[in-house]
DNA sequence: ACCCAGGGTCATA
DNA sequence: TATGACCATGGG
């Protein structure tokens, strides 16, 4: 460590600082978000947006139309977000979910719990896409983990690195105030200076974190 | 040509 | 419960 290791929260400012407001999640509408979050799953955002704007163009983003159009037509659509295949049936499982549940105005005077126990018996959602929709969607105070997230902040020294998806959720969630608009701007901070970091390490000479590094790691 | 991206499911041991 | 195969496009 070449100086004092700094708190969740100064990182948070100087990452904030180098890349400016973020504005997560990008969207027209919370359906949006939620077929956002399935098409990005393991998938570089600019092939998403593509998947996106057709979708848009042949009006299916609704859950009704995307129930009524066939699987395979489907997959038509988003077919530059990769593994469309897989991810049409996902579509049509979050699509029923959220129909059949009354839309926003009802799942959202859901508890958190309730929410979070419901997303995950939907087909294709996990634990990181549960989150970002319960995060970007509906506004909980939820903090998003992804595999970046874990090898930056063990790198760092703050975690283990093969410490649990609950455990490094749990950790930011008790060492940050619980806000739901800081949760969001600093997962989306995280992932955006990865995309600055040298690939096959989660920091160099050149990140902006380096500073923190432990590089004996 | 290879590796990865804003993961998750399913089969196997 | 813990790995591994699989999905599949587009950019580096």
């Amino acid at each position: 460590m070449n100086q004092q290791k700094p708190s969740i929260k100064q990182i948070y400012l100087r990452l904030r600082r180098q890349q400016g407001e973020q504005g997560w999640w990008p969207a027209d509408s919370h359906f949006e978000i939620i077929v956002g979050a399935v098409l990005t799953q393991n998938t570089a955002w600019t092939n998403v947006e593509k998947a996106i704007q057709s979708l848009k163009q042949q009006n299916l983003m609704t859950p009704q139309a995307m129930i009524a159009c066939s699987r395979p037509e489907l997959a038509k659509h988003i077919r530059s977000s990769g593994t469309f295949n897989i991810k049409a049936k996902r579509l049509h499982a979050i699509s029923r979910w959220y129909f059949s549940h009354g839309e926003f105005s009802e799942i959202s005077n859901w508890p958190t719990a309730k929410l979070r126990r419901s997303l995950l018996a939907v087909h294709g959602v996990g634990a990181e896409t549960a989150d970002a929709i319960i995060l970007y969607v509906f506004k909980r105070p939820v903090f998003v983990v992804d595999a970046y997230t874990k090898r930056l902040f063990s790198r760092l020294g703050f975690v283990d690195e093969d410490c649990s998806y609950e455990s490094l959720r749990g950790f930011f969630e008790s060492n940050l105030e619980s806000d739901a608009a800081l949760f969001g701007e600093y997962h989306a901070h995280i992932v955006e200076h990865a995309k600055h970091v040298c690939k096959v390490r989660p920091y160099c000479e050149r990140c902006s974190l380096s500073e923190y590094c432990d590089f004996s790691k």
